[in-house]
DNA sequence: TTGTATGCGTTATCAT
DNA sequence: ATGATAACGCATACAA
C-alpha cells in the first residue's frame, strides 16, 4: 500500500500463448481469431479466445507481428519539419489519408539537414514500411544525392515502395502541385485587377517547382501582355527572413514603381510584407502581394492574403495510393491548384 | 531492361546472417559488432563484418531487434492534432528532445475524439514503446476515462511510463505550464497598463489548465485592487469560432465598456479579434486583446499580441526526461509561463 | 573472444 | 477446423 506505483507486480505484457492458454485452446487458434484474415474458427472457441483476450487484456505486440508476416501496415513520412504550418499541414493530410485506409505512419523530421535525411532513411529501412514518403522539403544547400539514392533504391528492391511529394531533386516517382499552372492562372487573375509592375520573389536554393512557380506566373503575365524585366525577378533566401531582407535592401527607385510583390510560398510572402511594412509602405494600400501554399492557419493575417491553393487532400490521397499499389504509376502525377483572390490584391 | 522497376530481382532485405555469411563469422559476432553494446570483438572480425554491412548495405530490423529485447527505443507521441499550431510546436519540442537522447518517437493523433484516443492508446500498447506520453488536449465533450485509465495502468504494469503533457484529466504524472501564475502576471502587466474593464473568454469545456488560467487572470487583477464582475466571464466553445461567435452575440451595451479582452489560447483572442473587428471595432484602437500559449507562427499577425510564453522546451524535456526515468516522480511538476507585452495592448 | 543453442511473440505450413 | 512445428531476424546465456 504504501509502495511506490511503478513497482507494483512489474509482469510481462500479455502474449497470445497467454490467450490460448486461458481459453484453453492451441496458440495459432488464438491467432486466428484474433489477427489472422480469414475466419474460420469455431464460434465456440472464437467467442472463449476474445473472452480470455478481453479479460487479460491482450495486445497484440506489432514488432514481433511484423517479423512474422514480414512487413508492417505502416508507412514513413520523412519531412523537413512539423512546426511550419505549410509541412504540418501536409503532414496531418497525409496522416489522415493513411489512416482512412488503415495505415500508421511513423514521422521523421529531417530538419532540412540533408546529412540527416539520409541517416533517417537508413533506419527507416530498418523499420521495413510498407512506402516510404518523402514530402516536400527544400534544402538550405545543394546536397549531394547519390548516398540518398542508392540507400532508397536498396529499400525498392525489397518490395518497399519510395514516393515524392512535392518534390522532384529524385529520381523517383513524384506527386506534386501544378506550380506552373496555378502561378500562371494567379498572374493572369491579378493581371486581370489591372496591374502591370511587378517584383518576383523566388527561392535562391534551386529548387524546381519554386522555379515553376516563377516560370508560369512569368508566363501568365505574358499571356496578359505584361513583361517583367529580368532584374525584377530576385532570389532570395528560402525563408521568411530571407524575403524580408531582399526588400528591406532593395533600392528605393526600384521599390517605387512595383505594384505587386509576388513571392512563390505564403511564408515568403509573409517576410516580404513584414520588409514593405518596415520600410513604411502599407498593404495593400502602398502596393498589393501575392503567394503561393494557401496556409491555413493564415486566416488571422490582415489583410487576406491572395496566394493559390493547393489541394493537400488530393495531394495525400494520390501518395498514399502510390505508397500502397503496386502498379507502376511512372507518370509524373500533378494535382491542380487553383489562384484564390484576396484583400492583398484589392486591384488597381 | 524493358522490365518496369519494381519488378527487378525482388530480394528480401539483407540479414544479419548474411552478414556474417559474407564476413565469414557467426551470426551472434555480426551482432556484436552492429547492434551490441559491450564492445568485446577482434579488431580483424570487426573490419570484416563492418565492411560486409556496409557493401550489403545492411540495416538491423527494427522490430526484430524490439522482439528480441523486449523493448524498442521508442515513444509514443498521444496529441490531438498536428496541424494546429499549438500542438505542431509542442510534437516538435517533443521530437526535437527525444531525438537528442538517442530515442525514436511514434506520433499518433486523436482529433480530439476520446473513443478515438482509446483506440489509438490499446494500439500503442501493441508497440511496447518505453512511454506514451499524452500531449494535452482539450475534449469537446467530457469523456469517460475508466476504459482509458484501466489500459494504462496496464501499460504501466508491464513498465511503460505514462506521461501527461499540459492536461491533467488522468491519475498520472503532469507536466504542465504554470497557467495559474502566467495568467497572473499578465492581468498584473496589462493592469499596470491601465486597464481597468475586462471581458474573460474561457473554456466551454471543462479543462482544469484553462480554468486555471481564468482563475489566475482574475488573481492577478484583484492583485492590482481590479474586480471582474461574473457576468464579464464567459465560456464559449474551446475553439477560435467559439470565441468570435461569442462576441459577435454580445449585446453591444456589455461590450461598450470593455477596455480588454482576455482568450485564454492565442487561438481563441484572434478568434475574438475576427468577431470585434466583424462589429466594426479596432484593434488595439478601440479595444485591446491578449491571449496565452505564445505561438510562434502568430509573427505575422498585426498587431503583435499580448500573450504568456510558455517553456515549450522546458515542458518537452521534462516529459522525456520522466519517460526515460525509472524514478517515481509523483510531484506535479509545473514550468513557468511568463507575460509578453505587445502592441496588442499598447495602454490606455 | 568466438560460436552454439535457445528464446522473443507472432504468423504460416503442414499434418490431422 | 484445429493443433503441432517451423519459420521470421535478432539478442543473449552459455559453452568452448
Amino acid at each position: 500500500m504504501t509502495e511506490t506505483h511503478s513497482e507494483t507486480s512489474l509482469r510481462r505484457p500479455v502474449t497470445l500463448d497467454d490467450v490460448a492458454r486461458h481459453a484453453g485452446v492451441s496458440q495459432p487458434t488464438a491467432s486466428r481469431v484474433l489477427n489472422g484474415s480469414t475466419r474460420k474458427v469455431n464460434d465456440a472457441f472464437r467467442e472463449r479466445v476474445l473472452a480470455a483476450a478481453s479479460e487479460l487484456g491482450y495486445t497484440a505486440n506489432l514488432s514481433a507481428q511484423a517479423v512474422a508476416r514480414g512487413s508492417s501496415r505502416t508507412i514513413a513520412l520523412v519531412i523537413s519539419g512539423i512546426s511550419d504550418p505549410y509541412f504540418s499541414a501536409m503532414a496531418a493530410a497525409i496522416m489522415r489519408q493513411a489512416e482512412s485506409v488503415g495505415l500508421r505512419v511513423s514521422i521523421a523530421v529531417t530538419d532540412r539537414r540533408s546529412d540527416r535525411e539520409l541517416d533517417l532513411v537508413r533506419e527507416i529501412r530498418g523499420q521495413q514500411p510498407l512506402a516510404i514518403i518523402l514530402a516536400g522539403t527544400g534544402f538550405l544547400a545543394p546536397h549531394p544525392v547519390d548516398a540518398l539514392v542508392e540507400e532508397l533504391r536498396r529499400y525498392e528492391e525489397t518490395g518497399g515502395r519510395v514516393v515524392l511529394v512535392s518534390r522532384s531533386d529524385l529520381p523517383f516517382e513524384t506527386v506534386a502541385f501544378d506550380n506552373y499552372e496555378g502561378a500562371r492562372q494567379l498572374a493572369r487573375g491579378v493581371a486581370g485587377l489591372g496591374y502591370r509592375s511587378y517584383l518576383l520573389l523566388g527561392s535562391g536554393t534551386a529548387l524546381l517547382g519554386m522555379q515553376q512557380r516563377i516560370d508560369g506566373f512569368v508566363q501568365g503575365l505574358a499571356d496578359e501582355g505584361v513583361q517583367v524585366a529580368a532584374d525584377r525577378i530576385i532570389y532570395p533566401e528560402f525563408s521568411w527572413d530571407g524575403a524580408r531582407r531582399a526588400i528591406e535592401s532593395l533600392d528605393a527607385s526600384t521599390l517605387r514603381d512595383v505594384e505587386l510583390v509576388f513571392a512563390i510560398t505564403d511564408d515568403m510572402a509573409l517576410g516580404a510584407i513584414a520588409g514593405l511594412r518596415s520600410r513604411g509602405l502599407s498593404i495593400p494600400g502602398d502596393i498589393a502581394v501575392a503567394g503561393f501554399d494557401d496556409i491555413t492557419t493564415l486566416r488571422d493575417i490582415v489583410p487576406s492574403l491572395t496566394t493559390v491553393h493547393v489541394a493537400l487532400d488530393a495531394v495525400a490521397e494520390e501518395a498514399i495510393y502510390r505508397a500502397t499499389t503496386d502498379d507502376d504509376v511512372l507518370t509524373r502525377k500533378t494535382v491542380p491548384a487553383y489562384p484564390v483572390l484576396r484583400e492583398s490584391t484589392p486591384g488597381v
